[in-house]
DNA sequence: CTCGGGCTTGAAGTGCGCTTTAAGTCAAAC
DNA sequence: GTTTGACTTAAAGCGCACTTCAAGCCCGAG
């Protein structure tokens, strides 16, 4: 379906009215047609929605997800912008992963320390490590 | 170092006083013994800091790390808890992968079609798909 | 004994990512 | 022609996770 309304999109990507204009307003999104008045969408805006919703849950901020599209460094290609954020993305995941390790042991030593509620567990953590 | 200042255990974490008295307050750190009013602390804070601090990155909210802590379930074990949200985090994740893989493939399409900044990504995007 | 630095508190402020509100426009249905 | 409903805008509001502020306390150095 083409020359959707900004209802129909947003049915459609499964967010409200209101972020699409507000990416709109903070130059996420392009401005698009207006019939009337009204933004008009084609269904290519589902997969831009999409790469923004996917970006979003890899942790990327708006400015940064801007920058994914339209950032400095005019000349570099989309497609290398992307994996320069994506290398730090994967940096802090990593680091990620090995505290999260550290956390578990943590944890499994609170569980085998039958701590059962924060007085417990702040005891428990608390004390001389 | 035993009895820390709050300003140490800062300093040592990494943070500042101003989050500990704030995790504080919401039920995150357990209330500490005070010295002439102050916060003192032993050592192990230090590693109750960093479970916080894996779990925010790890995308927990504080609410959520609460509940890790002592959330409803009191007979639960912390480790039961932690597996509990462990896993809908690996839910998650598993999802993000999936879409962050769909994600890839149409910043290589939009990098093929030499899509330099947002007007020109938005015409890739904004077209049928 | 006074000064300075770090601590205390509650309350207000900040930045992000939207959502809600208020007042109005537009186009199709009745 | 009026009503309906989805749309428009700018501006204000919201929830989260803190940070900053204002006013004051405590304690060791000089």
């Amino acid at each position: 379906m083409t020359n959707m309304t900004i209802g129909e999109v947003a049915r459609r990507a499964g967010l409200q009215a209101s972020a699409i204009r507000y990416y709109e307003k903070i130059g996420l999104l392009p401005k698009t047609q207006r019939i009337g008045g009204q933004r008009r969408y084609e269904t290519g805006v589902l997969n831009y929605l999409e790469v923004i919703d996917v970006a979003k849950r890899a942790g990327f901020r708006m400015d940064e997800i801007r920058h994914l599209f339209h950032g400095f460094g005019k000349g570099t290609p989309a497609f290398r912008r992307w994996q320069t954020l994506a290398q730090r993305k994967i940096t802090e995941m990593d680091d990620l992963i090995a505290r999260a390790k550290k956390m578990k042991r943590l944890l499994e030593k609170a569980d085998r320390c039958r701590c059962l509620d924060l007085e417990d567990c702040g005891k428990v953590f608390l004390k001389k490590r």
